[in-house]
DNA sequence: CTGTTAGCGCCTTCAT
DNA sequence: ATGAAGGCGCTAACAG
């Protein structure tokens, strides 16, 4: 960097301004009540006439910490990766902290990255830990708290994430129930904790009832991997009449190439996901889909980072939240109302128990 | 904050464990190559046993930077904002530097929120400025560079945002040319400058044909007012047989309630939207809609935002980059071929110039 | 209620 | 090539 930033009000040029020592400037913005009406508006003056900006690293450096969490994530695509955010960023700044974000796609350096993000921040949140070497992350973990999001927790790290094998056996039983039998999972287990546990899941459901688990059909999330199988299916390449999606991009994909080539959705095969995207419930057959709670967990594991920095314990066990079935008609139930967005239960027989 | 942080290494304890000073230690970071291999090998060494993280504060106060750029948007619904975050935490990281991120909705002290941001970056870029008070910008103003987004420029910031006017007539206009005549503009042009802009163009393009400009029907961007405006209108309360919406959202949600309730799109009524969101392409018909270079413009923000930091001087107008018009089904024009996803240019004679 | 003072961890001349 | 020393802006005792 070529030059240094032009230099700003400081507290010692406030507290000329004002006629005070620097510890009565520094009290008016940390302990207001600690000083006279009188000093404080002389202060709050001199402040604002210098547009005083207080240096963050100062304080930080003063207090020995940060008031930064980290956040990294693979990238914003979609709603899942944005709602995470939201939710860990009003928690974050509920408490009183800033959030700092990187995200891992795309980078070539991402080791660089994050550890310049952990230079600044208290502790760390880390969704899709893939991404970066295994000993970047036991040096940080060492040296601050980290939380693992929707994947394994490492050794002294927690690990927040969504409830999905439970989900994903759910969802196989209801299309089973539809009466299909001839099931594909499609997406790639060893590419994320999540897509491994769906898919376990769906070995579960089908080992429940005595039938042979099929092999995985490797699609990574990629819409253009969604429209390359859905050609295959078409040259007979594969038969069946229910694709279980590892998420709704890819199910949308499919079931889009399908219908445009007059395959029948659900009549000639169901096709569900997860995530509940909003193209989910607009197009025909309303997609059926898993919704996690995907803010709330945004929102835990700011929570949980700010314990850890304030010295709790370790859990014991990774934290998984409940996520819920998202009936429409592409699984093979009839949507509820014409009128209604579809977003209510429907009232096939297949999920009334 | 009940603790201060668990002493971790410092560039003292590493020097000591490898018998350096602190200025070497130092050194290896900055300078690797002021330091003969053997000492900086030492150094490596000490501070990885140690899980030495270096402190970001005292380093930003030694240098006097932050080294991290601030980013204000509203939220992060949709794929405007998160492209947008894309494209501007690629670029700041790959000028070596960190991204603060804060969100307006739904925060009641958003001034605090701002000026820690603020006390923690170099310069910061806001979207939605509306949200905070105009004193708050005013004083960051003073202190430290702003890049205003999608927004008009204050004194002493830079703009950078989308075209939308120019969008917004040709649009229109593409409309007029399907023989729409009766046109209404869904949204409000007074919540943000793009939606005030947008219904420029559409007002230029009436003007231009010497028609009547209609007021705007005053509907946020939320899917819940596009379906009360589809109700008055089934209502007989509005006569239309072209809707330009504010954006896809609203676009989206209006179509689908039409549809449901028996009126033909386009047939009976067009219907158009902006920011091309997943659906559009998904829905049948397809979504016509105005396609944002939105990465490019976070990328061009946080490349901005560092050249004023680093001194470079005001913009003298705000720059406007390019959009453009995606056609599909629901504005009137044919879909181009029913086995490709539909974003290619279509071949109906509305938009042969 | 207000001022004085001693660091917080790191970077950077300036010597050696 | 390495070490010594001062200072970045702020906070938090400790005096008064």
């Amino acid at each position: 960097v070529p030059h240094p930033l032009p230099q700003g009000a400081t507290v010692y040029s406030v507290a000329e301004a004002a006629g005070v020592s620097i510890a009565t400037v520094s009290r008016v913005f940390r302990r207001p009540e600690a000083v006279s009406a009188k000093t404080r508006a002389k202060v709050l003056d001199a402040a604002s006439r210098l547009n005083y900006v207080p240096l963050g690293a100062a304080r930080s450096l003063a207090v020995r910490h940060h008031e930064a969490s980290g956040l990294v994530l693979p990238e914003l695509r979609g709603p899942y990766y944005s709602e995470l955010l939201m939710g860990f960023e009003a928690r974050t700044a509920e408490l009183g902290h800033s959030v700092v974000l990187a995200l891992a796609d795309g980078k070539h350096d991402l080791d660089q990255t994050v550890r310049g993000l952990a230079s600044r921040v208290d502790g760390l949140a880390v969704l899709g830990a893939g991404g970066l070497p295994a000993a970047v992350l036991a040096t940080l973990g060492a040296a601050k708290p980290i939380v693992i999001i929707a994947g394994d927790p490492l050794p002294g790290t927690d690990a927040i994430g969504a409830e999905n094998t439970s989900s994903a056996r759910e969802l196989t039983d209801h299309l089973m129930e539809h009466g299909r039998s001839r099931m594909l999972f499609l997406g790639r287990p060893d590419l994320a904790p999540d897509v491994r546990d769906r898919y376990q899941g769906f070995r579960q459901a089908h080992l429940a009832r005595g039938l042979d688990v099929p092999e995985p059909v490797a699609l990574s999330f990629a819409e253009a991997d969604g429209a390359g199988f859905a050609a295959s299916l078409l040259a007979g390449d594969h038969s069946a009449d229910a694709l279980v999606c590892a998420n709704d991009e890819l199910a949308l994909a499919v079931m889009d190439r399908l219908l445009r080539h007059g395959v029948r959705v659900p009549d000639d095969v169901a096709v569900v996901g997860w995530d509940d995207v909003m193209a989910a419930r607009y197009v025909r057959p309303g997609l059926t889909t898993v919704r996690q709670p995907v803010r709330a967990i945004g929102e835990l594991v700011a929570t949980r980072l700010r314990e850890r920095v304030n010295g709790a314990a370790l859990a014991q066990a990774p934290v998984r939240l409940a996520t819920h079935l998202v009936l429409r008609a592409s699984c093979g139930c009839v949507e509820p109302d014409a009128a209604s967005s579809g977003d209510g239960p429907c009232g096939c027989p297949a999920h009334r128990k």
